[in-house]
DNA sequence: GCCAACGTTGGC
DNA sequence: GCCAACGTTGGC
């Protein structure tokens, strides 16, 4: 089974604020980069998990874990002219844009900072810590993803 | 706030 | 198809 990433800025959705929707559940709505979108749409399938990464905030790191509970379908946020998504190219018969649905599955009660990541052995490769790296939807290698994981055993 | 790295756009 | 200019991301 595949693993993933998931990067979201907390000031804009934070993990608490997952864990406050309803059913602790969110569409990942907003994707506007064609890489990051392929990856939703080709290769993330219903049961896969992901790190919930939070960006821009100090200190950066992985909050939590989600599940994704819905396969990618049309972000009608490309259709709503008043949404910061809006995206003109994106027809409703021709949707350029796409999400998938995740659902909180594990919170971290220390998040794994992107420090303790870049000090973990084993991560060779890992898209996160590649310098520029950017992508907003990333795969993980289930080795890796292991590794982290082993970081906050669960009780 | 800075700025390197990146993806996208558009002129040619 | 090339590539300079631009806007954005995201760590620091």
């Amino acid at each position: 089974m595949p693993f993933w990433l998931l990067k979201s800025e907390p000031s804009s959705f934070s993990f608490a604020d997952l864990l406050a929707s309803p059913k602790k559940t969110t569409c990942w709505d907003g994707v506007r980069n064609y890489q990051a979108r392929n990856f939703m749409r080709d290769g993330m399938r219903k049961g896969d998990l992901a790190f919930f990464y939070h960006s821009s905030t100090e200190p950066p790191g992985i909050a939590g874990i989600v599940e994704i509970v819905r396969e990618a379908y049309p972000d009608p946020s490309a259709f709503d002219p008043t949404s910061d998504y809006h995206d003109p190219r994106s027809k409703p018969d021709d949707p350029a844009w796409l999400m998938v649905d995740v659902r909180a599955k594990r919170a971290f009660d220390e998040p794994i900072t992107l420090t303790e990541l870049r000090e973990l052995p084993g991560l060779d490769g890992m898209e996160l810590l590649r310098r520029g790296s950017r992508l907003s939807v990333q795969p993980v290698l289930a080795e890796h993803w292991d590794r982290i994981v082993a970081l906050r055993p669960s009780r």
